[in-house]
DNA sequence: GGTGATATTGCAATCGATTGCAATAGTGTG
DNA sequence: CACACTATTGCAATCGATTGCAATATCACC
């Protein structure tokens, strides 16, 4: 006779080990101090000593909160692959952390999934009791729907201050401002953009890209303006395909991501052209690559610590009958060989 | 009198508008043939009309199952920061994709969550039917507890054939026995080790790498073997302070990961160390990254697709009644230019 | 028309915990 | 000693969906 592993037990075996109600023990359990403190201590040791463990799903049927928040990363439509950009891992990892220290579990949808009528899925079916939404996407409808439909949720991306619905992100157009003047002043005049405006943080990225040149009385040249997809592969190839094209006379280049600094870095230095002398490259996000590539890439540090727990924190806020604000975050230019030409 | 959002729906609601019981209700969403047709296509439009969405907690209490899946990413207590290699996204993303995929969701759990006990948190609390776990971990006794515990789970970690539960990974030994071979064909006679061989997927490659030296008759020196955490930057610091020491005669290194390479490679040319003719360098991984860095980086690809997908199957079979079996995925050299010496 | 087979539908229990309200015991006071 | 009050505990309903089994209706066939 195998011994088989102890069946679950339930709060009514607990209640029976302890001679008391179930409405007793589930009080005690909670340090409920209505119950009799020994009550209460007896109780929690038979539960300790058995390993009871409360059923999630039957406490969230009966409180209605699961403790659980959704959190969807969107991204391109047309490049159906997993998500890839280091800066997500990044915000999702202190997301995660902060969930967990407020108490709340994090259901993870990327890609495939979002297929779903996220509303419906997660949210009018109890899985969750809010959602973050992390978009570097296009405009989505999907996001206005929730707003409309009164389900409690933030998003990650650019807040332009005119979205009906909180949204947190970095200050895109001023840290685009910064890494293009920056650019300039390390004499650059022609600055190829890579990144696809169609994305709204990339939009104000390039708003911040205009600013710069325009108040270096350079004229942006829409040409200069690459769509580009999140990804070094893509960086590469538009890079490289520009070095054939009429701009191969550019001295500098803004790129909207790291990763696609990155690729952009790759193709210039295939070709010869010398980084940062001939050209010089700053990206946008700096991630823990960024300083160790060769040449090391300057770009626009973005608080995801802050950024992640502002997200959770708001979102809680909104849970609890509050309301969430949506928040600019501040940004940080970080020089580095890469655009660096004094000696 | 502002217009409150239409209050959720329940199973009943949906019975009564379409005059059938509840259980006839439940039957004919999902298209259970003992229902009438005609009842059938009533009662799903009717659900339609009014997004009526199947409450997932009652469902999961009353079928006893949550159709979830946990993933914990286990990494270095020592380093307590977030999940940062560019590896675990790749493979959490397509983890994510195929549980979608197989109609799971994913619970994800990371760093601080981790102090939990797992089995109880996730499994004996319902809120999962079974577990994923990501370890580049060192041994940790919660794995054996899991697998005494008769909890349906899977590991991605070194399988050595002995554990006695389910573990997919790659060929660890063969990918460094593949890469090391590779920088001794390159003329490498002095290589060092960087990664912890605490890890046990580190302990494999670091076997892979002494089983390559030993067959080109070059006695490992133990000393050539440094413990690197997996990031970029402790490779850095690893390689320089090793360019300080007694190690300055390196001719080649092999890095844990491609993380840890692209540290290394950054702290030799800081050092005016040309990569690869003075030092050859191979990483472990090919994130996206590899490729685009200068010099690209060599490295031992991982097959991160069918290993998402194996372990997403084998734990989906585990929990279905089957048996889960462990399994060694091939790896497979990629030659870049931080290690091929001849033009 | 009777009878058994078949097609549909509904009743009621169930999953496991939480909680409003009632019940009981115990204490103190006038 | 009665009465009010407090401290504890238990009863029973509830969250929303699923499902075994019984009930009813319909039909075919002899």
């Amino acid at each position: 006779m195998a011994i088989t592993p102890a069946k679950t037990m339930t709060l009514s075996d607990i209640a029976r080990l302890a001679g008391v109600s179930e409405s007793t023990a589930s009080r005690a359990l909670r340090d409920n101090p209505v119950i009799n403190a020994q009550t209460r201590q007896k109780v929690q040791q038979i539960a300790a000593e058995h390993q009871f463990k409360v059923n999630a799903t039957a406490r969230s049927l009966r409180t209605q909160k699961s403790y659980t928040i959704a959190v969807i990363i969107l991204f391109d439509a047309k490049t159906q692959q997993a998500i890839t950009d280091p800066f997500l891992l990044d915000i999702l990892g202190v997301i995660a952390d902060e969930l967990t220290h407020q108490g709340y579990d994090m259901l993870l949808s990327t890609s495939k999934t979002t297929d779903k009528d996220w509303r419906s899925y997660y949210f009018d079916s109890k899985r969750a009791d809010g959602l973050i939404v992390i978009g570097q996407g296009e405009h989505d409808e999907r996001v206005e729907q929730l707003s409309a439909a009164g389900v409690p949720f933030v998003v990650w991306g650019a807040a332009t201050g005119a979205e009906p619905f909180p949204v947190i992100g970095s200050d895109n157009r001023q840290g685009a401002q910064l890494a293009v003047a920056h650019l300039v002043t390390q004499g650059c005049k022609r600055i190829a953009f890579l990144g696809d405006v169609r994305h709204s943080e990339i939009e104000m990225r390039y708003l911040g890209y205009q600013d710069a040149l325009t108040a270096a009385g350079i004229k942006p040249e829409p040409a200069l303006q690459l769509n580009t997809d999140f990804t070094a592969q893509d960086g590469y190839l538009q890079t490289q395909q520009a070095l054939f094209k009429e701009l191969n006379n550019l001295d500098g280049i803004f790129a909207a991501s790291d990763a696609i600094a990155m690729g952009a870095m790759k193709a210039l230095l295939e070709h010869g052209v010398k980084v940062p002398q001939q050209v010089a490259i700053a990206g946008f996000d700096d991630i823990a690559m960024s300083a160790y590539c060769t040449p090391s890439l300057s770009t626009v540090k973005q608080d995801t610590h802050a950024g992640g727990k502002l997200l959770v924190s708001q979102l809680l806020q909104r849970i609890n009958g509050g309301k969430a604000a949506s928040q600019l975050l501040p940004v940080k230019l970080i020089e580095r060989q890469s655009s660096l030409r004094k000696q």
